[in-house]
DNA sequence: TAGGCCATCTGGTCCT
DNA sequence: AGGACCAGATGGCCTA
């Protein structure tokens, strides 16, 4: 099931008329500002990509529409309550921080969104996909490196580092092209994947036995990712 | 309508 | 003491 594409307005719903927070703080607009474009300079086309979906993260997290009052939780236990004023103020004040250490928390993670690759690019991937396809995208570049290194040290490029970079490249110049990006050939990779303790719950990130070729999983209704299946 | 995803509230725990 | 972090609970939104 698709998760709504558009997160839902941060900072909308504060409580009882306080002014709405930020929800966006210093650390989310020098996290977005440092975050790698990994076009640039890199392996990856340098050009403008289908492959690199950079987000303004603070416009993102920003953005949100009309606030829709406070979700969840309706009326929460303590609202209403009069008496102890000190303590309802004190948890309410724990609210909104922790309203914003989410807010925060998301900003992140769709700056990391930003610089993952998706088809079709304005897919949203959820927060899970989001961390276990970081996981599996950064091991697939550092193994990349890792080729390149090896054959640099060595008599030049080789053939597999032309070969690992066209699998990681491949198809990023066109839409028409991107499945192939998509699916990364590590069969001479070591992968790090099914180890314990894998950003995955499930098992998405299981390194094909014996080095298989990396396989997407079924292809996301909302996106298409790499994953190791 | 069921199930997935998400935001929010809340109380507990740990840290400064 | 107050803030950060965490996990459970709850309910809204959306899609199949």
């Amino acid at each position: 099931m698709s998760p709504k594409t558009a997160s839902s307005s941060p900072a909308s719903t504060t409580s009882e008329g306080e002014p709405p927070s930020s929800g966006i703080s210093d650390d989310d607009a020098s996290f977005a500002s440092s975050s790698p474009s990994l076009g640039a300079g890199g392996s990856l086309p340098s050009s403008p990509s289908p492959c690199l979906l950079l987000v303004e993260v603070g416009a993102r997290a920003a953005r949100g529409g009309p606030a829709k009052g406070r979700r969840g939780r309706g009326p929460g236990k303590g609202e209403g309550l009069g008496p102890n004023k000190a303590k309802r103020s004190r948890r309410m004040k724990a609210n909104d921080r922790e309203r914003n250490r989410m807010h925060n928390l998301n900003s992140a993670l769709d700056a990391l969104r930003g610089v993952l690759p998706t088809f079709p690019d304005d897919a949203k991937l959820t927060k899970i996909e989001t961390l276990r396809f970081a996981h599996n995208y950064i091991w697939a570049l550092t193994e990349t490196l890792r080729l390149a290194d090896q054959n640099l040290a060595g008599a030049g490029p080789g053939p597999e580092v032309g070969a690992a970079f066209q699998q990681l490249a491949a198809g990023c110049d066109s839409l028409a092209a991107w499945p192939a990006c998509c699916q990364w050939d590590a069969a001479s990779l070591d992968s790090p994947g099914s180890q314990e303790g894998s950003l995955s719950p499930t098992d998405s990130f299981q390194a094909p036995p014996g080095g298989g070729p990396l396989r997407l999983r079924r292809p996301p209704e909302r996106a298409v990712f790499p994953d190791f299946v």
